[in-house]
DNA sequence: GCAACTTCTGAGCAGCCTCTGAATGGGCGC
DNA sequence: GCGCCCATTCAGAGGCTGCTCAGAAGTTGC
């Protein structure tokens, strides 16, 4: 057992083809920001660092040789793209998931994804930036993980990621973005009780100021689409969260 | 026996890979919660350092170097995030429990648990923060302990504390939060006695003013749930207090 | 610029959980 | 065997949690 931080979540780590862990570089001036995500990123199993500022970020790059960075565009010295280049000239193999503002640059933006990176817009939620980071590294070929990929499943309840699809016994069930990253979370940690505070962390943006409230109300509509008629998957446990298992579990 | 100190419970201590005791930082203002912590984490068999303000936390966490970090949210100089952020900065392994009084959690705690961390609300129960404890060290690779994990087994009854499901010969029980923490009390201390001043200490919050008739009650409600019909398990020893065992025990 | 959808707030309701008080039962010392 | 005290159980009040509905505000796509 010699991974630093064993994983969290139910699902197994997803690792680099030798089986070390991923290696990942923050880079924003925020930093309590950078710190709420590299915890994150941690709780995946990966090694992370961060960075302020691109200066540092390409210092830390090169000692590092990370196999993603997650870039904020917009930084104190220069801006993310600036970086980016200078990245790809050091270690072309390098992924990156930009950090944007929503009503930024979405051109320049596009341009750049074009060639296998990604971004996503602040504010976030943790779950869309581990998702995005998931995706590029298995595009990337560092799927050496030991569930089969892209696809999630628990019971009778699967979930393509990348599509974007859930079904349900072969049935289609139809989500908004925020029904599907709230039961993306719940599958990834199945049978395992999920406090509100945790999925409103997870699952809602940083900036989110409302009420746990929110978590039940959204409970509520995954049930009545996914549980709909059927045996249910998705249980309350009074006084501590939430929780999805299969029917036939126990 | 080499132990600084013999572990009350009849677990076999949460050790640190390498055998030695886990090592926790406990930082409130109040004197006298910081006591009451501490106290409950050495009965682990941890070795356990206080502070009372984010300064010291910082110096005597760069001496210890702890494991994991118990971190009252008001701090009288800074506030418990800074001291986060510098604690990951110097020991980015270091798990961190905070303490937060119940309103202030919405605003700010938000994100901050999204990685391995985690809090409680005030006011809390002992067994409530030890719990929360254990699960971010076995998370966090310490699952050096002897027990297989998430799971307490006396006799037939199983408890997975991760779905807080408890079954008894396969059969699932139904609890409510409390018994769920007190049988949890028990269940760690097998065979052993346990007074009601002991219990009332540990599973109620420690702002609790009634009286130990719950205790009673609740071991009554216990009895019906997890005894119902079978072979007892819940004990009392007159004038003493209460215990569990296995039915075939002894 | 309109329509459909999505997200979030607030209020009301139902059921559960916790604790108090009191009555009953049982063990132990004398 | 008697009485006392400890333990158990019942019944019920009150508070709290979680669920749902309805509607307002914002967003997206056409």
């Amino acid at each position: 057992m010699n991974t630093p931080r064993s994983r969290g979540a139910g699902l197994p780590a997803l690792t680099r083809p030798d089986g070390t862990p991923v290696r990942v570089l923050v880079v924003d001036d925020d930093p309590d920001l950078a710190e709420v995500l590299s915890g994150a990123l941690r709780y995946e199993g990966w090694e992370v660092r961060t960075a302020g500022d691109g200066a540092s970020a390409v210092t830390e790059a090169r000692e590092l040789m990370p196999d993603a960075v997650v870039l904020d565009v917009m930084l104190p010295d220069t801006d993310g793209f600036a970086v980016l280049r200078t990245l790809h000239t050091v270690h072309p193999e390098v992924c990156v998931l930009f950090l944007t503002a929503r009503d930024a640059v979405e051109d320049r933006i596009a341009g750049i994804t074009a060639g296998g990176d990604d971004y996503v817009t602040k504010p976030f939620s943790l779950e869309e930036v581990v998702a995005r980071l998931r995706g590029l590294l298995r595009r990337a070929g560092m799927a050496r993980q030991l569930d089969e990929g892209p696809r999630l499943t628990v019971g009778d309840l699967v979930m393509d990621e990348e599509a974007r699809e859930v079904t349900r016994g072969g049935e289609l069930v139809e989500l908004s973005p925020t029904e599907f990253e709230l039961l993306r979370f719940l599958m990834r940690n199945p049978r395992r009780v999920l406090s509100k505070a945790q999925i409103l962390d997870r699952v809602w943006s940083y900036d989110f100021g409302g009420q746990a409230h929110v978590v039940e109300l959204y409970i509520s509509y995954l049930r009545k689409k996914v549980d709909a008629g059927r045996e249910p998957m998705i249980h309350t446990v009074r006084g501590a969260g939430y929780l999805i298992k299969p029917v036939t579990g126990r």
